[in-house]
DNA sequence: AGTGAAACTAAGCTACTGCTTAGCTATAGC
DNA sequence: GCTATAGCTAAGCAGTAGCTTAGTTTCACT
């Protein structure tokens, strides 16, 4: 007894990701969203009540997103060759997507890293914690490498991650597939 | 034959480096600044022209009052220890600001990674090349070290800071100096 | 003391932010 | 075909952004 919606919530989710993953979410006008998600600012914050619920839902997506290629890392046998491949494997969605960013998670856990925003934290947190956790397996798992000098790399990422680092960040997603070949090679 | 300008530019710089500093960019607005600096907007626009003109100087201002630290290590002989001590000064230099954000320079290159602002990326590749440039010196000069290894150690330094490697942001400042000391002591 | 130029204050400009609401439209059940 | 209900459109809300400007005050010079 009332009106179908016009649009699918998960469809226009996507689209909503998409654009939070190019700009980050402050930088992402509720305007922007309403052009790029095809429906009106009402329709928006009926389905997810706020540009933050909008922004929860997309952060979801891109979480269910990725556990596919999660999966098929947690399903690799090799080591470190898995974990190259979960680069390659990011990358490739993010071209997908026209997106030339790294990982919408990362970008958010920077944006969102003085803030105290609790259930965005709780993503990221779950998030990270299972990946690093798949990572440091298939690490262990891999007996060519030592485990002196995997524990200090896994430092150094740390450090790098505080922004304390002076690393540049100079260098642009084109360069990145040769830097991941550069490290890997060595592994 | 005109009135005297009641502050001195330098000083109210650093009031606003600071605030860019704990903030970032997008983050202060002029009416922050105004409070922060303690100057009005007009005096603002009339001495820098615009709240990009304020920024600038304040990264200009970050630069100069970490040359001091620069030119200590490159002093150093000793090269890791060198930078370790690089890196306590850093921070001594946050909390002297009372501070707790890692690098401006690094902040800003993560904020303006996907602008195309010139003066800012100039500003910053200026920064990072140079530093970067005498970190591989001390390592290289430290010959208690395999190259192989220091080699790997810079690439996933590059990796990490693309943000496409998933380690979280959760640790806060607070841990960085046990870090640190964890990543050096093996070195 | 009078004058011109620069620095000051405070109000106001336009544009945009996230969000709401009044009024219209499509639909399922009777 | 009527009605209740939910979705739709578009205008508008208060708040804030970066920036400007009209009007006043201070000062070095004559």
């Amino acid at each position: 007894m009332a009106r179908k919606k016009e649009y699918i919530e998960e469809e226009v989710i996507e689209k909503a990701m998409v654009l939070f993953w190019r700009n980050g979410y402050e930088m992402t006008s509720v305007r922007m969203l309403e052009k790029a998600m095809g429906i009106n600012q009402f329709s928006m914050y009926s389905s997810f009540g706020s540009k933050h619920g909008v922004f929860l839902e997309s952060i979801k997506c891109y979480s269910k997103r990725m556990s596919a290629l999660i999966e098929k890392l947690k399903a690799s046998n090799n080591g470190v060759e898995g974990i190259k491949q979960f680069f390659y494997d990011s990358i490739l969605f993010s071209n997908e997507k026209e997106n030339e960013k790294g990982c919408l998670i990362t970008n958010t856990s920077n944006e969102f890293a003085e803030s105290e925003d609790k259930m965005i934290k709780e993503l990221i947190v779950k998030f990270t914690t299972n990946l690093k956790g798949i990572f440091i397996e298939k690490l262990r798992a891999d007996t060519s490498k030592d485990e002196e000098v995997l524990a200090q790399q896994g430092n150094y990422l740390l450090i790098a991650k505080q922004g304390l680092s002076v690393a540049s960040r100079v260098y642009g997603q084109k360069e990145l597939n040769d830097y991941i070949e550069m490290t890997f090679k060595n592994l």
